[in-house]
DNA sequence: ACTCATTATGTAAGCGCTTGCATTGCGGTA
DNA sequence: TACCGCAATGCAAGCGCTTACATAATGAGT
């Protein structure tokens, strides 16, 4: 069973003449140890190639250094930054990223939770807030430590770095709508299993109630790609009153949109405005720019490791909730009407 | 240090009243346990909500079911797609996948390839052949299973899932030469520590060598970013002469370049052309398409995991290299001269 | 009825590391 | 000189799991 190759503690113990006890003391704790001892160590350690098991450790520490997250996909460009950021920043304080994702389906990330809290994972980063009781159970028996990102809910009782997705939706109605647009479309993420999406329209809904006057002619749910978000454009202009304006509940429905509409020989903006959500890349590409709403996700990935890893210090284990904030950039998808 | 709540395989088996061998075996090998007993250990599992302890069980069968994989950055679209079809096969499987990121420097993706296997990875992705002597030495030392991704390498002796930089390279340069070009420039990413890219540009190179009369006017080597791109597209327009087209080496590079050449007034593809790689979501998107190399990704990845796990079953510890074929996609940013 | 496979289960020895406690050796103080 | 405190180190008991081996129980073959 023991790895041939494989050199332990002991190994090196015999080879520095000291105890195991005072290699494993000048690994996690090197002022305990006397500097010539200390030398004498580490030279063992280079010549042997020593390397502690992880095993080993985790057993005796009951703890991995390792932190889980999981994300509904890296396909989207928005969360892959975010996470991109997340594994920086651990990374930086020897913290090591599992990641998992639940293909948005709320069933899927319980498997992967279970997954990543057996594979030893100390925290969680989650996505979302809305999740089954279930799944909300099996996180408090097991009292895990997590973050939720890319939300911010009003509800206490969780750690949270995000923002507020209804006020953000509601933000960028608000300025369609002060734009002159009276006739909206709306096309949005599936909204079973996803608040974020659930949020965006509930805010693009408060919008729209405070201006009487302004009428929703059309709201489309679909995946988002690219080709799911043009059919719905179809299905929003396939009545007899078309929308002035579509606003879309992710940049990738609003350039599948804006794909759509170009097919269809329609302007934008001139026939048709369109807004996105997130700012990813792609936002700055179209033509004309798509107007949308920035997230910070660089940030948020940064701080909800920051967030995380405070919770997992012993020493200080408090941590708390940042909410930040969303800016709408205006490009060229938004016309006055 | 034992965790109050968590229970442990002791705890199963006097709930279940057999022995802690009887719920490993059930739990690892449940043909071995007869069925009474293996219903009555379940019920106890689920009672107390029982989960293995990681670290135990790392330690006692020296193996984790984890695996590494460093890439560059998550922050492109084509290294997230594909590690997000590695990491749903590797999940089929009941594997974990650990990341880390380079940011495209051979130093910082030794210390991930260190800090990935003292986390325990059982094997590793590594995107690309070319890396120091020391990384390499390093792997072997500790006799880890990996394989290498977006890349095909000649020289054999690695287990490789990808495709021939190179060949690609010559390939879209051929065909933009096919097309009447003769002035060409280049951008490509950095070529340092960056094989894919090196490679890329040995193969354009090697088109233009073919085909007296065409002549390469600039090559720059910039970052992934639009505004690098941007800048290289300056320069490579600073010269008394113009190229007639751009070949380069990724799809951001190229889209940093049309924005750039959107800027400056120029038509494309009337007044210049330009060529991409990698057939990101970008390269559909903006106006005209961006003829491109479109890259298996997805295919690479899932690829990729099952060579990593054939590597790792110990009943069939062999695996196979397998290179992938690009295919170049014509949309509109070429045009013939 | 007795033996011998065969199957199901238990026993206990690790796996490699951490850490509380014991021991040693030292200089300073009374 | 005897004593104390402190720093450096060693000793050894786990941490929770797997698994080779031992044991017990069952049934088939004679």
């Amino acid at each position: 069973m023991r790895d041939k190759n494989r050199p332990s503690l002991e190994d090196v113990a015999v080879l520095a003449g000291v105890s195991t006890a005072s290699i494993s003391r000048c690994i996690n704790n090197p002022k305990k140890v006397a500097e010539p001892t200390r030398v004498r160590i580490q030279e063992a350690i280079e010549t042997l190639g020593y390397m502690p098991h992880f095993g080993g450790r985790a057993l005796a520490r009951n703890r991995t250094n390792t932190i889980g997250a999981i994300i509904p996909t890296m396909d989207n460009a928005m969360f892959a930054s975010g996470l991109q950021a997340f594994q920086e920043t651990l990374s930086e304080a020897g913290v090591t990223l599992l990641v998992g994702s639940s293909n948005y389906d709320p069933a899927q990330e319980f498997e992967q939770i279970r997954s990543l809290l057996s594979q030893g994972a100390d925290g969680l980063l989650l996505i979302g807030q809305a999740r089954p009781k279930k799944t909300h159970d099996f996180l408090a028996q097991h009292s895990v430590p997590y973050v939720l990102a890319w939300c911010f809910p009003k509800s206490t009782g969780h750690h949270a770095v995000g923002f507020d997705n209804q006020k953000s939706g509601r933000a960028i109605a608000e300025h369609v709508i002060s734009y002159g647009h009276r006739k909206l479309g709306v096309i949005a993420g599936l909204r079973d299993g996803n608040d974020r999406a659930q949020d965006r329209i509930l805010g693009i809904q408060d919008a729209i109630d405070a201006h009487p006057g302004v009428q929703l002619l059309g709201l489309q749910e679909c995946k988002y790609s690219f080709e799911e978000a043009g059919s719905a454009l179809d299905d929003l202009l396939s009545g007899p009153v078309h929308p002035t304006a579509v606003i879309c509940g992710s940049d990738v429905l609003a350039v599948g949109a804006m794909l759509r509409a170009r097919d269809l020989g329609l302007q934008i903006p001139e026939d048709i405005s369109i807004t996105g959500f997130d700012d990813i890349n792609l936002a700055r590409v179209t033509t004309p720019g798509l107007t949308t709403v920035r997230v910070p996700q660089h940030d948020m990935g940064r701080k909800a490791a920051h967030v995380l890893l405070g919770l997992l210090d012993a020493d200080a284990p408090q941590s708390q909730s940042y909410e930040l904030m969303t800016t709408i950039i205006d490009r060229g998808t938004l016309a006055r009407v």
